[in-house]
RNA sequence: GCCGAUGUAGCUCAGUCGGUAGAGCAGCUGAUUCGUAAUCAGCAGGUCGUGGGUUCAACUCCCUCCGUCGGCUCCA
């Protein structure tokens, strides 16, 4: 007999060797059907398998995130089953489960197309209805190896090669499908109740462009059909909150196929809350003691090699020639700021020095990444270089993390932090690689955020922190980034005069907040709906006159308000107030101000707020009040930074 | 760039078996002067993404290219 504990402390006697099962049946759980595995002092196994070891487990329920994603790598065998019978030449590779899903990947030249999506769900249908248990085996290296080699299973051949001495090999089995897996899985395929395929994809075998292309089919399951409902619901609401589709019902931009994939055209609405959005960036800027820069967009080739991005960029630059000279068209700010430091001798009383530049830089992106606002060829950014003494740096780095912390919080989303490391294709020392990555490390653990390492993520002259929100929808973006660079100043020659009266090298900060301003506004929309708050509302009021005789009045009102500064339209269109209810609430305009006769007389106006009900009548002092309230531009907690003569 | 899908009026979408196009909304004109999400009537609007091919005849079938969408790789 050997005991185990639970989660709860309650303790279980078992037979050396019982299963999963049976341990289930002693914790007389409330629903057994919904527990899927078990985690046994600390990993996770079927409940078929025998347990031989006392300790700790803990039963994973089917709605836990370790159950959905069992629940949905099972569905991927599933899928590849059926896949295996109604296309017997597909070739299986590997199937995870992912966030929200699952997907698997298939060699199968003809590839499959959204229609076959039905006919395989429906064989899986058969499958899971067979109520087939998923049966682990483990085998020997040989054995695994000539049990793939026989079923013609190159990618599992070649996968099997590829796990280390010592490591277990397992397979899974229901009916007659077997794959190489790690498990764990369902106990069998009835427990499968909600799932559907989503659609399909190409995809490079371990993700290498070039390696061979496979053919990929999305799809998700959940616990029960409830779940799955709401989880297609969210998929919905997203789309119609799809800054393309809002940027063209609410006439805020669009792209043009004679202008060329990639390149956005401002419509008046959008550019209107652009330029709102840039006075705020500059406030928060010169707040916290940036200067503002502005550098051509072409400079000549010759400076580019100098940086390094003529040899490491060059792929997603575009270059032209004036008269004898390349130029390069900048795809990053940063050489103008260089320039602008390197212009006189500088001291270390000036430092740090912070550039701040709304810079628009082109980028060739690869064509098939292109998408509406969130990935173009030409954006503009919130950037900035700040140059210092290696000491400043970690304050200069903290200053950053709590300015961006700051103007998230200000927008209501919520950030996680990532620390990238040095790509394979880079340049600079060894040395300051070590000291800036360990910069931004010790930076991070100052801050108390918790973050997550990616290695060999960074940019190709420095590490650098990225910075993603999370909208409404709960989905990440990858927005402010802050990257230490200690080779730029060298290739520049870049250095101050110290204490010492000696010539010292400064580091340099590349970062942005906001990141591309493209970007950031197709998230405001999506987050929004379309919805801008009052302050970036492109339109804060309209004003709605019952008749023809209130037209008057109305302007009246409109002066008033457009002295403040509020940004009103009137609505003299002969129509009926239902219309023009209708038309600014699906213009999505905050304030609606309704005059008639008895406003005209009392003064006052009937507000509306955009997407609730009538505010009823208020006096023009109360809208003012209230208007005035909402459009004010926002600021952050921070203080204005003194600035003294060096 | 690669895999798959897709492209008809400003927008959303019909268009059968191949016989050169239709609706709603938006627009324009007129009537209506109206109290919290669409007043009525009339008019106008299209080189069916581009170029080529098959055919007596192509929006429709085939090929090319371009754009867009979903992914892969990449990324602000």
């Amino acid at each position: 007999m050997i005991e185990l504990k639970g989660k709860n402390g309650e303790a279980v006697q078992l037979e050396s060797g019982a299963s999963g099962f049976e341990l289930l049946k002693k914790t007389g759980v409330q629903d057994p059907k919904g527990i899927v595995a078990l985690k046994l002092n600390g990993k996770l196994q079927d409940l078929s398998r025998p347990i031989h070891e006392p300790g700790e487990f803990e039963l994973i329920g089917i709605k836990s995130p370790e159950g959905e994603a069992i629940l949905r790598h099972s569905t991927s065998h599933i899928m590849a089953d059926a896949v295996k019978k109604l296309f017997p030449s597909a070739k299986v590779t590997i199937g995870p489960a992912i966030e929200n899903g699952f997907y698997y990947d298939f060699e199968y030249p003809p590839g499959f197309s959204d229609q076959d999506l039905a006919g395989i769900e429906a064989r899986m249908k058969e499958i899971i209805k067979g109520d087939h248990p998923f049966k682990r085996q483990e085998l020997s290296r040989a054995d695994a190896l000539k049990l793939f080699q026989d079923k013609g299973e190159s990618y599992k051949v070649e996968l099997i090669n590829g796990l280390p001495e010592g490591e277990p090999i397992s397979t899974y089995q229901h009916g007659d499908f077997i794959d190489l897996c790690r498990g764990p899985h369902l106990p069998s395929t009835r427990y499968l109740k909600a799932y559907k395929l989503l659609h399909t994809a190409g995809a490079y075998w371990r993700g290498d462009e070039r390696n061979p292309q496979l053919q990929r089919i999305y799809g998700t399951a959940f616990a029960d059909q409830g779940d799955l409902d709401a989880y297609l619901k969210r998929l919905e609401e997203a789309k119609k909150r799809d800054h393309r589709k809002l940027g063209r019902e609410l006439d805020l931009f669009s792209l043009h196929e004679e202008v060329g994939p990639g390149f956005v055209i401002y419509h008046p609405k959008l550019g209107l809350v652009r330029a709102v959005l840039e006075e705020f960036l500059k406030k928060e800027h010169l707040k916290r003691g940036y200067q503002i820069a502005y550098g051509p967009t072409l400079l000549k080739s010759e400076l580019w090699k100098r940086s390094g991005h003529y040899d490491h960029y060059r792929q997603n630059m575009y270059f032209t020639q004036i008269d004898e000279d390349q130029y390069g068209i900048k795809p990053m700010n940063c050489l103008s700021h260089m320039l602008i430091y390197k212009n006189g001798l500088r001291s270390y009383r000036e430092l740090p020095l912070r550039y701040f530049e709304l810079g628009t830089v082109h980028r060739h992106e690869k064509s098939g990444v292109l998408a509406g606002l969130f990935r173009v060829r030409a954006f503009t950014q919130d950037d900035a270089h700040i140059i210092c003494t290696p000491d400043q740096l970690q304050g200069e780095v903290l200053g950053v993390m709590s300015f961006v912390l700051e103007v998230m919080d200000l927008f209501g989303f919520p950030v996680e932090m990532e620390l990238s490391t040095r790509p394979a294709d880079s340049i600079g020392a060894d040395q300051d690689w070590e000291r800036a990555i360990s910069a931004l490390d010790t930076a991070l653990k100052q801050s108390g955020f918790p973050y997550q390492v990616n290695e060999g993520e960074g940019a190709f002259y420095g590490p650098k922190i990225d910075i993603k929100l999370k909208d409404a929808l709960d989905r990440k973006w990858q927005c402010a980034t802050i990257q230490c660079d200690f080779t730029l100043p060298e290739r520049f020659d870049l250095s101050y005069m110290g204490k010492d009266g000696e010539k010292h090298r400064p580091v340099m900060i590349h970062r942005v907040v906001l990141g591309s301003i493209e970007r950031f506004l197709g998230i405001l929309i999506e987050h929004f709906a379309g919805a801008f708050p009052t302050w970036l509302a492109p339109v804060q009021a309209r004003i709605l006159p019952i008749a023809d005789r209130h037209h008057n009045y109305a302007g009246q009102v409109a002066d008033r308000l457009l002295e403040k500064g509020v940004r009103v339209e009137l609505d003299l269109r002969n129509e009926k107030l239902n219309y023009k209810i209708r038309q600014a609430e699906s213009e999505k305009i905050p304030f609606m101000l309704v005059v008639g006769d008895q406003e005209e007389q009392e003064q006052s106006v009937s507000a509306r707020i955009r997407g609730r009900e009538d505010l009823g009548k208020m006096t023009l002092e109360q809208l003012e009040g209230r208007i005035l309230a909402e459009a004010r531009m926002p600021e952050t907690k921070s203080k204005p930074t003194r600035r003294e003569v060096p």
